[in-house]
DNA sequence: GATGACTCACTTTA
DNA sequence: CTAAAGTGAGTCAT
């Protein structure tokens, strides 16, 4: 907390002592082209009464502050967007699967979930027509439409539902969630009260490392920004940048999101790689240390700002780069007890870490990278595609077996669930690298095992993990095979029930793009019990949650055999977040649950 | 195959 | 209403 009279913080624990020092070196720096001519000293600033939510526009200053979710009443922008558009008598068009109270802490992750929903139908029907532009825009399009957004006032400091190390694989994300209300600019500000004195300060940067700035974001704790603007003339004071120096006098506290290279883009996308896509993580509050004018590489003046990350918060980028590392030299992983788990047979190791106890490995167990189904019944036929099968093509079988698309997108990003999905198989003539082959070539993530504090292990990744995108299968033998005792108290079961709930709030988006919801009622639910006591991979170390963020899909694939149990990532996923289903109910024997999150039921299914 | 330069069609906010 | 802020995905060359 800062000193009487200094930064009489908002709040509490955040504020440093205002040390405002005197613009050093800018006067003989800048040159008039600026814009600024620098005071002898900034003004001592006053002490900080944040407003919140403080007013931009009178728009907002009518908005009672409660007003904030993504709740209020649907107000129509202007008609330009027109698709399967709800008529105007009807404003508030949402969907009843949308109204929930008025301050819905899950707004963020509702929003998230629906935006990448829109996302990734939108680019399968663009794939379909062979036309692929821009799905995130026109999802974000629909979203506006809705008045689909969280945390739509602006604030200093942290944003609710957005947590330090999260992860984002667009721009129009981070607009959504409040994180960052610029669908472009690097640097976002809003008006706040500093007694009697409204000033714009700057609220949230991106630091993308694209447009030829030259950004330094080696440290992890530490980062020098590039102002905004002057790609052929000199950058002034003004706008963002001058947004950023007031922050710097006031010592408010600055949001950064790292804008980094996706680490899996290359490998993940089997077609149309080209610039390798970004993923933006939030590295929590920053704030300005000191700022000048340096000469960029193009000749032209560039304003730099230096951000030390404020303390007390959990570790982001640093587990990243920590990740990173790790990827290319598994070696300097720490608290290793076992450099392999499945002793070679995954695509990558598998470590086994302990850094809570003194446990030193699982029992032991045989461990099977991938379930082997059983030969071709020859029941039912596959398609007959050459190489790979292609959207839109009606001819394929395997897409009229999901219903006439092919479930996953050209990124094997699954789309939509369904009570199951039906993979290219053996019966199948494509090759491959068919897309709708995603849960057929391996592991793509590095996994490690790590020891919980409470939970025995657990499992993990060091590579974020896109929403939709495969996870790992559960390999297992059915539980009918094995002798009734050692079904008793077996902690390596998957019992599952295909639920419709589940479907209906993962594919919630299609519903405001004026489709039908899924017909898929009527289809019964799939039921599997396996156990992976004896024989199993990585997935038998993942653990339940009432809030998970991996989901199971029954993938059945052209060639026949028995529907397998394939995980996918219920949202983005940072590294090294441990990885969690939901167990269900209405097994054999239940188990309290520890789980933690808001919405824990208590308990589920002992496994 | 990967990477990087280039191009194109766009968005929201102030 | 317009200007100002780059993004994301594709193509082509190295």
């Amino acid at each position: 907390m800062g000193k009487a009279g200094d930064a009489a913080g908002s709040s509490g624990g955040e504020e440093e002592p205002l040390d405002v020092k005197p613009l050093r070196s800018l006067s003989p720096m800048f040159p008039p082209s600026f814009g600024y001519s620098p005071s002898v000293s900034p003004p001592r600033a006053p002490p900080f009464v944040f407003i919140s939510p403080f007013s931009p526009s009178a728009a907002d200053q009518a908005a009672p502050p409660s007003s904030d979710g993504y709740r209020t009443p649907p107000v129509r922008r202007k008609p330009k967007r027109k698709k399967k558009k709800i008529s105007k008598d009807e404003p508030a068009a949402l969907p009843s699967s949308f109204s929930s109270p008025e301050e819905d802490p899950e707004a963020v992750e509702v929003v998230l979930m629906t935006f990448d929903a829109l996302r990734r139908r939108i680019l399968q029907l663009d794939e379909i027509n062979n036309v692929t532009r821009r799905p995130d825009m026109k999802a974000g399009a629909t979203m506006a439409d809705y008045d689909l957004r969280a945390n739509k006032t602006k604030r200093v400091g942290p944003v609710p539902g957005v947590a330090v190390g999260d992860i984002f694989f667009f721009r129009m994300e981070l607009l959504l969630v409040g994180l960052h209300s610029q669908s472009m600019a690097g640097i976002d500000s809003a008006v706040a009260r500093f007694g009697g004195v409204a000033e714009a300060v700057a609220v949230s940067v991106v630091s993308s490392g694209a447009g030829g700035y030259e950004d330094q974001t080696d440290a992890v704790d530490s980062l020098v920004y590039c102002g905004q603007g002057g790609a052929n003339l000199d950058q002034k004071l003004e706008r963002g940048n001058l947004a950023l120096e007031r922050s710097f006098c006031r010592g408010t506290a600055v949001r950064v999101i790292r804008g980094l290279k996706d680490p899996t883009s290359s490998s993940a996308s089997s077609s149309g790689t080209g610039t390798g896509s970004r993923i933006y993580l939030y590295d929590g509050l920053y704030r300005v240390s000191e700022y000048w004018a340096d000469r960029g590489r193009t000749g032209f003046n560039v304003l730099k700002y230096r951000l030390l990350r404020q303390p007390d918060q959990p570790a982001a980028y640093a587990t990243w780069k920590a990740a990173e590392t790790w990827k290319r030299n598994p070696a300097a992983r720490p608290a290793v007890r076992l450099p392999d788990l499945a002793a070679g047979a995954e695509p990558f190791p598998i470590c086994v870490v302990n850094e809570v106890d003194a446990e030193d490995r699982p029992a032991p167990f045989l461990y099977a990278a991938a379930f082997s189904p059983p030969a071709p019944a020859g029941g039912a036929a596959g398609c007959g595609c050459e190489g790979a099968c292609v959207p839109g093509d009606g001819g394929c079988a395997c897409a009229r077996r999901n219903g006439g698309e092919l479930p996953y997108s050209g990124g094997g990003v699954l789309v939509q669930r369904r009570a199951v999905v039906y993979e290219c198989g053996g019966l199948c003539t494509c090759s491959v690298i068919c897309r709708n082959r995603a849960t057929q070539k391996g592991v793509k993530l590095r996994f490690e095992v790590f020891r919980t504090r409470a939970r025995g292990w657990g499992l993990r990744s060091w590579d974020p993990v896109r929403c939709g995108a495969f996870v790992c299968e559960f390999v297992g033998d059915p539980v009918g095979e094995l002798c009734k005792e050692e079904e008793e108290d077996d902690e390596y079961m998957f019992e599952g029930r295909s639920s419709e709930e589940g479907r209906r709030k993962w594919n919630y988006g299609p519903e405001l793009l004026g489709e039908a919801a899924e017909e898929e009622a009527v289809a019964p639910p799939v039921v599997v019990a396996l156990t992976a006591r004896r024989r199993g991979n990585v997935a038998r170390f993942m653990n339940h949650s009432c809030s998970p963020n991996v989901f199971w899909q029954a993938v059945g694939r052209g060639g026949g055999g028995p529907p397998q149990v394939m995980f996918f990532a219920a949202r983005h996923i940072p590294p090294m977040t441990e990885l969690t289903y939901d167990y269900g109910m209405g097994g054999r024997k239940l188990k309290n649950c520890s789980c933690g999150s808001s919405n824990c039921r208590g308990f589920f299914n002992q496994a």
